[in-house]
This record gives C-alpha cells, sequence and structure tokens, in this order.
DNA sequence: CGCAATGATTGTTA
DNA sequence: TAACAATCATTGCG
C-alpha cells in the first residue's frame, strides 16, 4: 500500500512537473546495478513520461476540448438541459425537501440573548463592560470588590475578543460571501457541462450558508460556555471570600450585642444594617446567623468581645445622655474625674478605641469571671443575685443592660465605683437553657443602638 | 505552613 | 420560610 501509494505520487509529480526525473528514480530499486541497466531504464523512464503527458494534457486539453466543444454546439443542448434539470430538481427536491424548513431557532436566540446580557457580543468597550458588571452584580455578588471585578473583567474582554475575532471570519463580510461566491463560480462554470440550475445553485448557497451559521452557532456556544466558567470561577461568592470592613463589623456586633436577648433583627433592620455597612441583606442575615449559632456554641469565648461591645454601646448611649445633659442643664460643672468627661471629640464613635479598651478593662478587671466559658443557665443565675435592679426582667433585655451599662459608665464618671459586681456581665440573658433564644420580647424594632435610654426603664440605682 | 476566624452554602427542622 | 447546624472555602495571622 505504501509503495504503491508512493508510486502514484511519484507518477502525478511527473505529470504535474513536465519532466521531473524524481517520477522515474522513484520506480528504480534503491541500487543501481550497472551501467547497462542504467540505460534501460533510462528508456522506461521516458516511456512513463510520455504515457502521463499523453493522459494530462493531451487528451485534456485537445481531446475533451473537441468534445466539449461538440456538446456545446450541439443544437439539442439547451432543451436537454432544462429537462435535466428538471428532472434534478424535482428528485433533489423530493430528497431535500425534509431539511429545507429553516426555523427560528430558539437555541441561537437563547446564545444570543446570553452573551448580550454577559456583554459578549454588546456594543464595544463600554457597554460591554457596564453590561458585565451589571451581571456581575446581579449574580449575587457583594459589591464592589473592584479588583476582582477588573480580573474577571480583563477576563471576559479576552473571550470578547476571542469571540469577535472569530465571529468575523464567518460573518457576512468574511469567509462566508467569499466561500459563497467562490462556490457559485464554480457551479457556473460547471454549469456549461452539466446541467445545474439557477435553483440548485441557490440552494446549495443555502446550505453554505446554514453550515457557517452552524459553525457561528458552536461558536456563541462555546463562548457562553467560556462566560459561564468564567463566571463560577470568579463569582462564586465562596471562592472569592472577602472579609467585611472593621466598621461593618463594628456596626453588626454593636446591633448583635446591644440585642442580645434577642438577635433577630426584623426585615427593615436588616435593610438598614445591610446599608450601613454596605453589604447586601442577605449577607446581614448570614452574618447574624453565623453569629447566634458561633456564639451559643462558645459563649465564653465571646464573653470579651460582648463585654467591649456592651461597653461601647455604653459609651454612645452615655455621650447622647451627657449631651443632651449639658444642653439641658448648664451647671454642674467638672466632675471629679474629669478624664471621662462626655466631649465630642473625646467618645467620637470611632476614635474612641482606646477608651472602649479602657472601660473594658474597668468593666472586666475586677471580675476575673467574665472569662469562664459559662454557660447560660450560670448566667441566669447570676443576673438573680443582682437583686432588684434585675427584677422583673421581662422585657427587652437589650435594652436593659445597655441601660445599665450606661448607668454604670454615668456612676463611675461621677465617681462611684461601687457596683462593679457580676452585673455588668453581657451575657446571653436571652438565652434559656436548651440554648435557644427567648421569644422575642422587645420587637426588635429599634436599630441603632443608641435608642433612647432614659425612656425605657425606670430602676433606682442611687 | 498550620490554624483559627469568617463569610457562604447546603440540608434539615419546626 | 426563616432559623439552625454542619460544612466548605477562603482569609489572615503567627
Amino acid at each position: 500500500m505504501d509503495e504503491q501509494a508512493r508510486i502514484m505520487q511519484a507518477l502525478g509529480g511527473v505529470s504535474l512537473a513536465g519532466h521531473s526525473v524524481q517520477g522515474g528514480m522513484g520506480l528504480q530499486p534503491p541500487h543501481g546495478h550497472d551501467g547497462t541497466d542504467d540505460g534501460r531504464k533510462q528508456d522506461i523512464g521516458d516511456i512513463l513520461h510520455q504515457i502521463m503527458t499523453i493522459t494530462d494534457q493531451s487528451l485534456d486539453e485537445a481531446q475533451a476540448k473537441n468534445r466539449k466543444h461538440g456538446l456545446n454546439c450541439h443544437r439539442m443542448k439547451p432543451a436537454l438541459f432544462s429537462v435535466l434539470c428538471e428532472i434534478k430538481e424535482k428528485t433533489g427536491l423530493s430528497i431535500r425537501g425534509s431539511q429545507e424548513e429553516d426555523p427560528p431557532d430558539p437555541q441561537l436566540m437563547r446564545l444570543d440573548n446570553m452573551l448580550l446580557a454577559e456583554g459578549v457580543s454588546g456594543p464595544e468597550k463600554g457597554g460591554g463592560s457596564a453590561a458585565a458588571a451589571a451581571a456581575a452584580a446581579a449574580s449575587g455578588g457583594a459589591s464592589d470588590n473592584s479588583i476582582e471585578h477588573s480580573d474577571y473583567r480583563s477576563k471576559l474582554t479576552q473571550i470578547r475578543q476571542i469571540y469577535h475575532t472569530e465571529l468575523e471570519k464567518y460573518e457576512q463580510v468574511g469567509a462566508c460571501n467569499e466561500f459563497t461566491t467562490h462556490v457559485m463560480n464554480l457551479l457556473r462554470e460547471q454549469s456549461r457541462t452539466r446541467p445545474i440550475s439557477p435553483k440548485e445553485i441557490e440552494r446549495m448557497v443555502g446550505i453554505i450558508h446554514r453550515k457557517f451559521s452552524s459553525i457561528q452557532m458552536q461558536l456563541k456556544q462555546s463562548t457562553c460556555e467560556a462566560v459561564m466558567i468564567l463566571r463560577s470561577r470568579f463569582l462564586d461568592a465562596r471562592r472569592k471570600r472577602r472579609n467585611f470592613s472593621k466598621q461593618a463589623t463594628e456596626i453588626l456586633n454593636e446591633y448583635f450585642y446591644s440585642h442580645l436577648s434577642n438577635p433577630y433583627p426584623s426585615e427593615e433592620a436588616k435593610e438598614e444594617l445591610a446599608k450601613k455597612c454596605s453589604i447586601t441583606v442577605s449577607q446581614v442575615s448570614n452574618w447574624f446567623g453565623n453569629k447566634r449559632i458561633r456564639y451559643k456554641k462558645n459563649i465564653g469565648k465571646f464573653q470579651e468581645e460582648a463585654n467591649l461591645y456592651a461597653a461601647k454601646t455604653a459609651v454612645t448611649a452615655a455621650h447622647a445622655v451627657a449631651a443632651a445633659v449639658q444642653n439641658s442643664q448648664t451647671n454642674s460643672p467638672t466632675t471629679p474625674n474629669s478624664g471621662f468627661q462626655m466631649k465630642d471629640e473625646e467618645f467620637q464613635l470611632d476614635s474612641a478605641e482606646s477608651k472602649n479598651t479602657l472601660l473594658t478593662n474597668m468593666f472586666t478587671g475586677s471580675s476575673g469571671s467574665f472569662n469562664l466559658p459559662n454557660s447560660g443557665d450560670m448566667f441566669l443565675s447570676m443576673q438573680s443575685l443582682n437583686g432588684d435592679s434585675y427584677q422583673g426582667a421581662q422585657v427587652g433585655v437589650n435594652v436593659q443592660s445597655q441601660v445599665d451599662t450606661l448607668r454604670h459608665v454615668i456612676s463611675q464618671t461621677a465617681g462611684y465605683s461601687e457596683a462593679l459586681g457580676g452585673n455588668t456581665m453581657y451575657s446571653p440573658n436571652g438565652l434559656n437553657a436548651n440554648g435557644g433564644w427567648h421569644d422575642a420580647m422587645t420587637p426588635s424594632s429599634v436599630i441603632s443602638p443608641t435608642e433612647g435610654p432614659g425612656s425605657v426603664h425606670s430602676d433606682t440605682s442611687n
């Protein structure tokens, strides 16, 4: 087989190249014998050469030309051709009729829509990236993680470019038309020698177009797949988890610990928190879900944090109260320990970090029991020890704890240091023995931790 | 690099 | 259907 192919190729080479010796040599044995043999071989090569020349050229150009000419000039030719065409048409139609219909193709439409939505097939640059950003935002991705977005966009642009360059090849202006005209020319050429009706040419063009559009569809499909993979890789929030900003965590924690008895923010509260933290509502829900479960699992671990945030809210509240007091009663100038004077610049929420730790130390320092891995029961019993100030603590414990903190802060500010018992415990007062929170006792409609402290609880601390 | 923290997802439950 | 519980996957720190 191999040998034969080589021979054929060699012969072809002879015919095409005219007088290539290669062909002759190809038939020779690998190693020539003697001079006498050589002459004979040469003759054979010549003969072969002549034969090939005759078949390929002489016959084609002379003989065939004559015949063709004869046929073309035959008076019956047009009639014969038309009849043949008609027959062909009929059989062709019956054969191809089934696959003739050209549906709108919902698949293609879907792909187009998808590509448009992903910003791949849309208008250039601006629109594309905007659409990509929109798609990214719509996919549930948190928000403005510019780094991964730019990464995503650059990858998307790559896909986009490949898609467009590929598409251009097959688009109307490109190879499709070129190929079509080529085929049409070929067919027209052939129509002189064999019966080809214009309709048939038309149909052929249709077939070509369909082929090209199917290629286009494949291109679109694979582009869609690429985009999908890209999206799943880059926009899967789980893969690209980002920690919330410190501020956001602060806000969430403040809410959590100031509503510790019932840490279930309402829908509105969630929305508000989401807005404040510039995260989504579902992220807020996630956060609270995680927080609740993790807090409950290991209360001891969170105790310090609880104290810190309780103190923080207390500071905030105290600030508000102090401001109110200062505004209403301009007397009572400087209290003995003016280090905790409620000055605006000193108790600015964010810059109060050192103050907060100070307060925390104040609270935690006096009793090491804060860091005990206590259970909810423990806290409840401790709470009961406090006596009257927690009597009937059925009302929103969150508010109460806050007020309580506030009271302590104020009393300390005023120089009273008697109240540092276990009652500054910022414990899951609402946590029942089962480890679950009580039923919502306070409507968690309050969003900011600076809820009016004075209006809630009236007790007699001093 | 190991590990704890943490945001998200998934499956279950009331 | 929201909350819970378990788990995954990533981040960030020592």
